[in-house]
DNA sequence: TAGCACGGGGAGAGCGCTTTCCAATGGCCC
DNA sequence: GGGCCATTGGAAAGCGCTCTCCCCGTGCTA
């Protein structure tokens, strides 16, 4: 192990005969410097195997070349397993990887950054202090008070799905009535008489968005009142709803599950129950995530353009770090229908 | 936006009227000071909202708090769709999670840091730096040359899954050969008299084991050779594998997958053809992931402890910050079969 | 020929923190 | 009561880098 002290700038100057800030120069791009310096600088590069020390460049520049990934979850504790859930929950990953198709050509690196309640005034200190040029939050409980700290400290921040509260913030979201309208109009099409619907946490806005277009568009379709139940965008959860749903209504030939997730847990329930699915009963999911190709028969479903809409997010993030005067923004995709098997 | 001067050790030392020194050591908990002057400083901090600048910290004392989750693609090209695929895989996930539940409550970051081919120096210089105080590493191709340069290097460093060459590095790892024979004999067990292969790219030491493991536990059962056919671990490439299998052996009667999403891809391909499973043809998956439960019928698999793999990993990796010069380690692990309704 | 503008390079002052070294203080023993 | 050690706080030297000044030299104009 060769613990040695690394090259510096210092020693590059040394070695090409010039001062610390014509090397700086020349490794920067900064500023003309003459062409025969300039190559003696590169050829002391290599030679001594530089590497600019990202920290301390940071530290005087005040930008690090890195944004953070929040995942705020303030009302868990560490020992919860729901953190786990959600890492493996196909969710996280798709956000990941829309960011990181936009940060990574920007060379921008992303660091993950998990708070509870009691992290937020660290978080936003940190942030501040320059541990990051800007955040991407994933806001995961109802009432969270994160997006509203991160705006009072003016701090460059794009929430991925919009706050519940009105916060003077950027974020990209998904219509989610429209797709919910969209699942409601799709089973009126295929001449279901009786809906249901299995809507996700009450608290989140998503399921509230959901909930309510579906409603409203069955109602268009002559639907004054659908039968719901409630789940926690779990498989498991997806399951027990779907029971209590056939026990209360056991005519029902169509439902609209709020994620994909919880109506591959439906399906499983429907089966079991010895119904056909989409002949009995005609299923819809929510997300087009992975799981919906998964599921038997493969789900038809509202896609969910998460990819597209972290890119966006990422590009948001972006511009605001570049001019943090701007203003706040939102974007908001239209999801569609994705026709397969279950309805 | 109140991008106001953020207050400093100075401006602390000043409200509580004592040196900066006196500040950092209140601040760190080092050393003994004075009861009074204690209380001073800590009312001052909660006084100005101080917040210790991390850059600054590391600077000078080069540790980070920060490991870096390394994900090494030298071989793919940023405008591969590959990325985005990987990190929608559950495995991304599952190892986020597993380092997560170690590194959070140890007030440790994670960093995400993607590198191609080009990108090695880079990282290489960035991590002795002190961008990072270690590494996880997730090597996605056959060869890769990374492990072996962070070893050369002295960089605190964990792979997650053996590296294809014999490199002086520390990793944990499932026994795949042990998993796979656990299939063979399962299927044996039920009975099976013409199994069949499904395995993953070639390079991939995983997927070599696998193979290695399911033939060789299959010539115990009397199977001196087993008909096989080779995908990328997707699920699509799965499919397209039974597609093969099944033309070539339309009589077989069960089958191991190397991984989860790929029996999904073979299930569909068999319920197609009109196979039930699994009276027809018995599948065994590998890997355990939320795949094999949305799976219809859902998969019997190889239990993959990933999340338990990656915490150990970045145990390990703690430890091995700790302290530079202990020695390389490996943790093995023992799969077990999960028996669901596919065999 | 003197004056001036301008391009290019060096010196040095920090960025915010830790930590070594030293001085001052007090307590204790002889 | 004086000397010595332990304890505690301050001064200051960096960590590696950027960037503002400032100076020097060249080439042009008047």
């Amino acid at each position: 192990m060769q613990s040695q002290r690394l090259p510096t700038l210092e020693d590059v100057a040394r070695v090409a005969g010039v001062s610390r800030a014509t090397v700086s120069r020349v490794v920067n791009g900064i500023r003309n410097v003459d062409p025969q310096l300039h190559q003696q600088v590169w050829n002391a590069v290599d030679q001594t195997g530089y590497v600019p020390n990202r920290l301390a460049r940071s530290l005087v520049t005040r930008r690090t070349g890195t944004v953070a990934l929040v995942v705020s979850d303030s009302e868990t504790h560490d020992d919860d397993p729901f953190m786990s859930r959600f890492f493996s929950d196909p969710y996280f990953g798709r956000v990941v990887g829309g960011l990181m198709s936009v940060l990574r050509p920007a060379g921008v690196q992303l660091a993950l950054q998990m708070v509870g309640a009691d992290g937020h005034r660290r978080l936003i200190g940190d942030l501040r202090n320059g541990q990051a040029d800007g955040a991407a939050v994933l806001s995961l409980p109802a009432h969270d008070p994160l997006p509203g700290l991160l705006a009072t400290a003016g701090i460059p921040a794009v929430l991925i799905g919009r706050p519940a509260e009105p916060v003077p913030i950027s974020y990209v979201d998904l219509d989610n009535e429209a797709g919910a309208a969209l699942a409601a109009d799709h089973l009126a099409a295929r001449g279901c008489r009786r809906p249901a619907l299995i809507s996700g946490p009450a608290e989140v806005p998503a399921s509230v968005d959901r909930d309510s277009g579906f409603r409203r568009a069955a109602a268009r379709h002559g639907h004054a009142w659908v039968p719901g139940a409630t789940g926690n965008f779990t498989r498991e959860s997806g399951a027990t709803a779907m029971r209590e749903l056939l026990t209360a209504h056991p005519g029902l030939d169509g439902v609209f599950v709020a994620n994909d997730l919880m109506a591959l847990g439906a399906l499983a329930v429907l089966r079991e129950s010895g119904r056909a699915v989409p002949d009995d009963v005609a299923v819809i999911g929510f997300d087009d995530s992975s799981a919906a190709l998964a599921a038997a028969p493969a789900l038809t479903t509202v896609r969910h353009p998460l990819e597209d809409m972290s890119a966006e997010a990422a590009r948001l993030l972006l511009t605001q770090v570049e001019t943090p005067a701007g203003r706040v923004r939102s974007v908001i995709y239209e999801p569609k229908l994705v026709e397969r098997q279950s309805a």
